[in-house]
DNA sequence: TCTATATTTCGATGATAGTTGAAATATTTA
DNA sequence: TAAATATTTCAACTATCATCGAAATATAGA
């Protein structure tokens, strides 16, 4: 028998559907007390407790105590893209009801991938971008363009001071519901505070769907040519 | 509790120790035998059987019968891609032989990673390209530079051709043991199978690590001024 | 100080999943 | 045809692991 690296043991601690249904609800990239991440994975305080316990200490979660709260949250960015990864991988939600159907449409239509936007909304904006040259598809990334530096200005985004970043500047991450690539990496998430500033977007409870505002609806219109 | 894609489903088939063992085999890019497999993985034929009908169903690896004979590869790029990642991600191999320890250094200085090369080799060659000026690194992918075209058909690669195939030219591939880049994607394909045609490297029965010969020391020193 | 709330810890239970001996099946070889 | 080899199937066993009721601990508020 061959030395490998053990993939089942960094793989195991999330091939567990409750510290699955956990870490996908922290892929809203937000701090979230136990009690709601039970809530939202629907199990017992107690089991969600014993599965976070994991998760710290596999190193998959960070917790921060502030009183009789504890706040977890992703603990990297390199946990977030591979959670991306796996989910852009795994079999499309199962949809058993009508409320779960409304809440997949949201989902689909925008929402937070860990730090940048995703679902019809992020690659739609990325796509739009694209189209009018301020940036370039690459494989794995894109580049923005002259012009696109002076949209980003015009935005109200650095684009020296995103790229002294010490991360991906911007990578082309693959959007599992709309199966095409939206932006990520420092720009992504530039563009997604951003957008959270301009109260273009806001954030939902217990969600990682994003909610497009009427005055967001207008500035993707007219700033990005991107008719919601 | 909302709907999410179902990350355990994907992720709870490789996070089983004898399954891992059996699709990091698999990582040679090569159909073995369920025999050859249980051995490499250190089980009784009978649990490879059970864990390979496992990995059959769940679509990661494929079949082919000849006779009395079950060979089995990895279904796909994507799901290799996928095993790539994972490799990078898992914590390092624990040696506690004196052939174990052997075999790691084997592994880490040649091996295949499904069809392109890995370990020192990998790195080392995509770092002297890169060096003279052959490639250009980007964040995840390589560029091929003029100069560097005209290397890769002194070399007996027609670039434009490599460029037709559908599927990602050249990645930058994250070696679980370098921890750099080696170049991967249908260039990185072409690369080894060129590099294994001219006979610099052999592979190896029962192992993906791959021997450097004679000729492909003196081969990589003159061509890609790289001293192994 | 007592009550309420958030979270963790503990112990028991039940389900699940992996392993293997034995046997069966499939194919090849002499 | 019988023997050998490769693989799969079956059944039983054991270990592991997730869940939750109950209780304990930690913190805040009245």
């Amino acid at each position: 028998m061959s030395v490998n690296p053990n993939i089942a043991e960094v793989v195991s601690l999330m091939g567990e559907s409750s510290r699955a249904a956990i870490l996908t609800s922290l892929m809203d990239g937000r701090f979230h007390t136990a009690g709601e991440l039970a809530h939202m994975a629907a199990i017992k305080p107690q089991t969600a407790s014993f599965h976070l316990a994991k998760l710290v200490e596999g190193g998959c979660v960070i917790v921060e105590k502030h009183g009789r709260f504890r706040y977890y949250q992703l603990a990297n960015q390199e946990i977030a893209n591979f959670l991306e990864t796996l989910l852009s991988v795994a079999p499309p939600p199962k949809v058993n009801s009508l409320m779960q159907s409304s809440q997949l449409k949201a989902i689909r239509n925008a929402r937070t991938c860990y730090d940048h936007l995703a679902g019809s909304l992020g690659v739609g904006l990325t796509e739009s971008m694209v189209e009018a040259g301020y940036l370039e598809k690459e494989e794995k990334e894109f580049k923005v363009t002259s012009k696109g530096e002076q949209f980003f200005a015009d935005l109200g985004i650095d684009i020296a001071a995103v790229r002294k970043k010490r991360r991906s500047f911007s990578r082309a991450c693959l959007d599992w519901s709309e199966r095409h690539h939206h932006l990520a990496g420092a720009l992504g998430e530039e563009l997604a505070t951003r957008l959270f500033e301009l109260e273009w977007i806001i954030r939902l409870p217990k969600t990682r769907a994003v909610k497009i505002t009427e005055k967001g609806r207008l500035g993707f219109r007219e700033y990005f040519h991107f008719t919601i």
